[in-house]
DNA sequence: GTTAGCACTCTTAAGTATCGAGTGCTAATA
DNA sequence: TATTAGCACTCGATACTTAAGAGTGCTAAC
């Protein structure tokens, strides 16, 4: 069986109809759909034909229809070769000069899940090929240095270490200048046992501490690789949508949503499956969603890069029956504002 | 009337009974009850008299009694000048060293809800009458400077500023020690006119960067204590309490819990309070509750302090029927922990 | 003062009847 | 041949009834 124009057409009102209600729909109401002039008994037809192709499926024998997991996935596909979306107040947020990106992308998952009343969850920028901007070393105690390194995108980590035996402040000067003119501008990769061992020659009598300097910076950056900088909000809006709300569910969801490891998970999912799409946004319907417990969910995820290699994901879930038309338009128009601002930011 | 031992005895029966349970509890079962030996009668008769003093509530003529909120009171105030409790695991958490105050609290916020099995909320000292223990300007670009400023306790901010003429970095190197020598070991508040006047005629040239710089040292002061630092976990917890879970409650509360600023007020309203309590916990039940959107919760609150003025504020909310002894004493045991932990990290 | 006994209340769960939205099918129609 | 009207049928939702059970309050006996 083809799925002609008008199959098309219907297939569009009753996902588009129950994204609206949330109720199966029935064919007097795709009937009364101002575009069609079909009765009612066609309608029942053509959706007889649709349920058997598997687009739509009915929950029991006399109720309305309601979009399969491939009808969804028919209708996504659309609207992602449509679409190029309207502008919306994001803008404004963006218009703050923002000196530190978590800052940001915090503020930023708050916008998205008050925007679209879905929960919106953002990846902090991995450190992935990231050049070491800076990095400084102050005496704040007697026997304790501050270490502050800084990457690309003006991302600050701030680590205090115990030194042995104090330093004087002209070595730690010279230790600084030394630091920053071995290191900055390296990738986290680049710095390797040859330049370590070639800086702590140079280090001379302080080499037991350039290696402790170094230990630090390593462990602070493997370590917030764990501590996941995951930012979520507006977990609390699946109770807006009943067919998430009811006990059982929501408690697993947004059990599932604390779970900053799990999100981890998805978010590496989505970035191994990257290659397949163009725009950068992907969309998982119910079964295709990688993690267990968001099975009666979707997810729209985009990625962002703030320019050289620092990159994130950001990621809209909500119902199945997700407005996927308002949400791709937002995310796609939110990848440009991210553009435009960091371009902006490095032209600054 | 009069609330004799045994009237005593059966209320904490019922109480401790309904906590466990979370259903009415009825006459028979006190009756049963190990030390009790009296029949299901005249616990009837007591209960009767428990209702009429206002202790517990017949939620229906036929069923059994739960606790009211004076009940509930009762009891935590017999448990508070009682308990002096076991130490938990908790101590595991304090044995690794902690730089950054930030990580502790969020950390102990998990640890919190996980062993309580409530919810947890943490809010990050108040720069209160902190000394600044150090500042320092780094050039990080041609024209933008980063200013890392720690207060006692090593909480690190990070702010980058631009300056409209670069600055050399000779100049930036006296500044820095200017800043050090003037600014260091004084409250935020001690940071008055009369020290900016004299810093700014000291900086000479360089007054207008100055200004610039305390400006910004400010801003990210307020700013920090307007983007409340509040850490929350195990919100979820509150599904495994069937009078909380259902959908309408639930959602209020979760909403609530997302939304810091009300968890702020909460905070605020309790230090207000502070000055009834000496152990620095508080119980607030039910309708004491001091924001609207958890009238059906209670929370237990206390006081930490690490050392010299930076004081928090650390929260357990659940159920009605929590388990206020083991809550308690858990803060309780806590707070030691944290007094032990800071010593130690002092003296070190 | 305590207890046994009993009638009474009220919630909860289960069973039953009814309603209505929506279907599938057939026969009539354009 | 495609569309439509008509109708019997299905099945979830809703409301109502009933029965069971837990628990109370009261009274009279111990």
């Amino acid at each position: 069986m083809e799925l002609d124009a008008r199959k098309v057409t219907i297939l569009k009102a009753i996902i588009k109809t129950y994204l609206e209600t949330g109720e199966p729909v029935g064919s007097r109401t795709i009937s009364k759909f101002s575009d069609l002039k079909l009765s009612s008994a066609t309608i029942r037809n053509e959706m007889s034909d649709l349920e058997e192709m598997g687009y739509i499926i009915q929950p029991h024998t006399s109720a309305g229809r309601i979009p399969s997991d491939k009808g969804y996935r028919f209708y996504v596909d659309q609207i992602l070769s449509e679409k190029d979306q309207e502008v919306t107040e994001m803008k404004e947020l963006m218009i703050q000069r923002v000196d530190r990106v978590e800052l940001l992308l915090k503020k930023l998952a708050q916008a998205l899940a008050a925007n679209t009343n879905y929960a919106a969850l953002i990846s902090g920028p991995q450190y992935h090929q990231n050049k070491l901007k800076f990095i400084q070393l102050s005496k704040v105690d007697v026997n304790k240095l501050l270490v502050v390194t800084m990457v690309e995108g003006n991302i600050i980590k701030n680590t205090i270490i115990d030194v042995k035996e104090p330093l004087r402040d002209e070595d730690l000067l010279n230790l600084n200048i030394l630091l920053n003119s071995s290191l900055t501008g390296l990738t986290i990769e680049e710095i390797n046992l040859g330049v370590i061992t070639r800086l702590k020659e140079q280090a001379g009598l302080h080499g037991q501490v350039v290696d402790l300097v170094l230990n630090e910076v390593a462990e602070a950056i493997r370590a917030d690789d764990e501590d996941l900088q995951i930012y979520t909000s507006g977990a609390t809006n699946i109770f807006k949508y009943p067919e998430l709300s009811d006990g059982e569910k929501a408690s697993r969801l947004l059990r599932t949503f604390e779970e900053k490891d799990v999100l981890q998970d998805l978010i590496d999912e989505v970035n191994q499956n990257e290659a397949g799409s163009d725009t950068g946004i992907q969309v998982y319907i119910g079964d295709e969603m990688p993690v267990q417990g968001m099975k009666d969910c979707s997810v729209v995820t985009a990625n962002y890069e703030l320019g050289e290699g620092l990159r994130g994901t950001i990621g809209i879930i909500g119902p199945k029956r997700m407005d996927y038309e308002k949400v791709l338009g937002t995310l796609k128009n939110l990848m440009t504002q991210l553009d435009i601002a960091f371009k902006k930011e490095k032209g600054d």
